[in-house]
DNA sequence: GGTATGACCGTGAACGTTCACGGCATCTCC
DNA sequence: GGAGATGCCGTGAACGTTCACGGTCATACC
């Protein structure tokens, strides 16, 4: 029998709880660790770790022996242990989902996944769309390299919830070192799409506005969209904007208050596809006509607006180019072993996809 | 100056590499660590982390000359490290999206996320569409504590990367120890539609099944959807599938073919509902009045399928049923600390969703 | 002046694994 | 029968943090 310590107990966290100690948590279970498995099995560390990553120079009983014991113990690699001694290279980045519920995410995240794939990166979400951004950065800050993503956050709060690790911010200029971005040319869209609607025929362009659009602040304010939109549609088109949800049945809402507000309005531009999408059907429950009534364009260029009757014509985000100077940006920043690095800036620019609303 | 090392070079993975030594590979830039911080600025490792997990017991001054020197230095802690030795308890699922061309499983993914974060889980995802399922397993091992998802490769494969991690396999039976599932009644979907589709008045039912599905091989197999229509649908219906790529245009492509060969069909039952989205699509193009000429019924019950004139009819699964009995036997594992238990089966059962197409 | 208090900082140990060795048999070959 | 090769196994060290202490001052208090 082993006597008490010689000093005043300095137990640790994993360490057999004294009788009466933590009466009210449960005992945290002691970790089956490779020493047990060893003495289990009648070997030493290093031959289990033989057996488990099979790399030979070992009996091939002996291996079935320890690999029983394992199983039996219910044996399980710590993965930081092994992580921590190994240190391989793992060019990971982690893409963070703003919403599952707006196919724009998703299908970036699918280019993404491609490109990235092609480009020898590995890819780990997380959505932001339940877990807060900075909880969601904080449990991946550990994983990986880079971070990518349609960040809501303040520039400051990024930078604390990122560990470090430098940003790639999508949609959305940056300042500061360690944090980059790919931004779009959102001014040249609505300028694109209002001058094509004009050239369409269309006077007195309506447009709907989210009432939220990745913005941090729980009020409405006007987006960027918005903004550009009246400041470049001037004319008799002035003010006819309608706040809407940022989904088809919010957009459809937007739509039939926008028509009964400006009965003689020709054309809408929306926020994005999903809620463009929305307004088209809106249309067919209003009985009005589109395009010849009304012409709708939305903004993205979603695949599922291939979908819908007519088709949706739609200032078209080139998502593929957005993630490869996403990933361009990536590549620079491992080169440069993930330093801080000032910030890198890219830009795309939209452009009209015809299809039959407009 | 230093001497050299007492025995022959016995150097680790870090060590500054001897001049002519690794000739081609780019030399692995040694980490920077905490001591390194800590000689900076002059101070100890303890006091380092003090100031980085800002923990009290520590100068204001002193603490931003850390600050500095981390900055400075682009110090990153390890998480391996890190994680090593407070152990704390992540509860981390990892989840394998099969593909973010088809909305069912960027839907679930949304639902996952969701259900996850009411019950305390951290969730990761990977694609399993760009990388094959064995890689994306072996990469995730490492980060979680249990698989959730569309699986594709056999028993073996999985239990091999899986890194004897328990997976929660999803409509798919489990038969071994330490793999789970949750299964969907197909059959029973199978049998609601041609019901309801027969009960609408249809004799002649026709089937586009698909050419791949979540299905290892390489070649064409009929799918088990497609076993249980041949099965129950019977009649004059008797041998009416085609098979197309499992996409809206396959889909339509395949409803064209099915068309032409069976004039008189007057009923399809669509692989799932991406593919019924491209028959009804490909119905316009043909002008075939969609319900009154021909129904056409999904299956799996996209929301997509509301954005699409007529609306889609379709076999409904219980995306929120499944991944949240998924998520039971994910903390049943998580009771257990995730020991190898022997197999648990939930089954969900899907329902017919009414809209317009049938 | 002695003692308690508090603010601040440093040191050994531990987390659980793999790496680089060294060592001991046994076998092979001339 | 010695030298080398080979198969198999074990031991110290290292990975980079945080924890539990133990210090050292300066200040406060009786």
């Amino acid at each position: 029998m082993t006597c008490g310590p010689p000093f005043p107990s300095r137990r640790r966290l994993g360490a057999r709880p004294m009788p009466g100690e933590r009466p009210y948590h449960q005992a945290m279970a002691k970790r089956v660790t490779i020493n047990d498995v060893a003495q289990a099995a009648g070997v030493s560390r290093q031959t289990v770790t033989r057996a488990i990553n099979d790399m030979g120079e070992i009996n091939e009983q002996t291996k079935q022996r320890v690999l029983e014991a394992c199983q039996k113990l219910g044996y399980r690699p710590s993965r930081f242990a092994r992580n921590l001694v190994v240190r391989k290279k793992t060019r990971a980045m982690g893409y963070l989902v703003a919403s599952f519920r707006n196919p724009y995410f998703t299908e970036i995240a699918g280019d993404l996944l491609n490109a990235a794939a092609e480009r020898g990166w590995h890819v780990v979400m997380a959505s932001t769309e339940t877990e807060d951004e900075p909880n969601a950065l904080d449990m991946l800050s550990g994983q990986v390299d880079v971070f990518i993503g349609h960040f809501v956050q303040n520039d400051d709060a990024l930078a604390r919830a990122s560990g470090g690790i430098p940003l790639v911010m999508l949609e959305r200029p940056s300042s500061r070192p360690g944090m980059h971005s790919v931004e779009v040319d959102i001014r040249e869209g609505v300028r694109e799409a209002i001058q094509a609607l004009r050239t369409k025929g269309a006077r007195r362009i309506g447009m709907i506005d989210s009432s939220y659009s990745l913005r941090a602040s729980p009020t409405y304010e006007p987006s960027p969209r918005r903004g550009y939109f009246e400041e470049l549609v001037g004319g008799e088109s002035t003010g006819m904007v309608v706040v809407g949800e940022e989904s088809m049945a919010g957009g459809g809402r937007a739509f039939a208050e926008l028509v009964a507000t400006y009965p003689d309005m020709d054309a809408v531009l929306a926020f994005n596809d999903l809620m463009a999408i929305g307004a088209v059907q809106a249309s067919h429950a209003l009985g009005i006509e589109v395009p010849r009534q009304v012409k709708i364009c939305g903004f993205d260029g979603l695949t599922l607006g291939e979908a819908v009757h007519p088709t949706l014509t739609t200032v078209s985000i080139d998502r593929h180019a957005l993630v490869s100077s996403a990933l361009d940006i990536a590549d620079a920043l491992a080169a440069a072993d993930f330093g801080v690095l000032p910030p890198m800036r890219r830009t795309v620019r939209p452009h009209m996809l015809w299809r039959e609303s407009a």
